[in-house]
DNA sequence: CTAATAGTGTCTTTTAGACAATATATC
DNA sequence: GATATATTGTCTAAAAGACACTATTAG
């Protein structure tokens, strides 16, 4: 167990990230199998060690995690809590700083290569230490403040469409919106912007205009939109 | 520097503590005289080191450093968020979750026994390492999401008058209310709870109606009561 | 009487959001 | 014509909150 400089026993501190997306209108969340002990073989989150000789602080542990775990870069994180227990990590007194990140499933190819897979965000099977736990509060925040922020449109490319984006907002909200309204507020609010261009590709029907989130206006949203 | 099993180096980890009270109207944070290095005589919030041969977890280390810095027993806290630099700490790379409380002053008497004294929350002076910008966050939270929730009734001790959770309203909130919409509303949210006493001395006019906050409703109200 | 608190009535504005259409574009 | 998307109109219900009172109780 390590000490530190006044001879009391410090804590092995680590980062763990929830990483969400949507698949087929599903909540699902990211998690491998573990490489090596504790829990080795076991699915858990993407997370690792601080390194106090490599990281300046916790969001380059993060990104360094991000990055050599999931190949993902440039990913937005919110920090969620911080979970600690004497008991929670076999090899000692744990603490984990605890992030949350949103991501298209388009861009989750990295991670797939590096054998990262989806698990049903609400039900995600057998994980490693109190994994599980963890995702469980990170569903709820998701769910909760999610649904009536801009949130779901972090689960969007860039640019999308208003059914896409309706879609996104329902899956988050796990409920029908009405159409008209639901449009009508999204462009009233000033939360997407036009983008010019139009859907690449539709079996029938008609094109749909494509919006991109207006960055401007992020955090700006609050409740209202439920049914 | 601490090494962890796998040989990398692992940070310090602390907890500190943004403890609110409200005097005169104003918010307030309680911060100490510092009786050692690093930043020793200067003032700083309340915290100290995780334990991990005392400590269980967190919250374990929370309760400990509010009882022995601050002589203060069951106090409610909320984790706020957890900061870390290489360079915050000048013992090496640091972590300190940061945890909020809020106490009406009459509770605070231990704290000022210890020596704990009150500065304005919005210009809390020079302080130990990070502790300003620690503050201005737990300020925002407060001021933020705090002015439309029940956050303004953990001001006041657990009995108040109408009169009372109005001030303590409108000070988190910096604004004046409007009294029978206040009241109103207070009342129909099912927020507040008649104790069926009343105020026990007024210098002059109708003596109040006491009531206590309804835990049940507690975490129900959002946003409303702006002006 | 004065002053503080308690309580009622009402009006305006805003917002959510439900519902019903119609319009347009694409295969 | 079938289908998906875009757009407009309208209506209801709820809520916020401003304002003007009246009522009650205490010194």
């Amino acid at each position: 167990m390590p000490t530190h400089p006044f001879g009391y026993d410090t804590p092995i501190a680590t980062v763990d990230v929830v990483i969400f997306t949507l698949e087929d209108g599903e909540l699902k969340v990211v998690v491998a199998e573990r490489q090596r002990d504790p829990y080795k073989g076991v699915e858990g989150l993407i997370g690792g060690w601080v390194h106090t000789n490599e990281d300046r602080n916790l969001a380059d542990t993060v990104e360094r995690v991000l990055r050599t775990k999931a190949g993902l870069v440039d990913v937005f994180v919110e920090q969620l809590a911080t979970v600690s227990d004497a008991g929670r990590h076999p090899d000692g007194w744990s603490l984990s700083v605890v992030y949350m990140a949103i991501l298209p499933i388009e861009e989750l190819a990295p991670a797939f290569e590096k054998g990262c897979v989806l698990r049903p965000a609400s039900d995600p099977g057998r994980l490693a230490m109190d994994h599980e736990e963890i995702v469980r509060i990170a569903l709820e925040r998701v769910r909760g403040k999610g649904a009536y922020s801009t949130i779901p449109m972090e689960f969007l490319p860039d640019e999308f469409s208003m059914p896409q984006l309706q879609a996104a907002y329902e899956s988050v909200m796990g409920e029908k919106l009405d159409q008209s309204s639901f449009r009508r507020r999204m462009i009233e609010r000033g939360l997407i912007v036009e983008t010019g261009r139009r859907e690449i590709q539709s079996s029938t029907g008609r094109k749909a205009v494509m919006y991109r989130a207006n960055e401007h206006r992020k955090g700006t949203f609050d409740r209202s939109l439920r049914r």
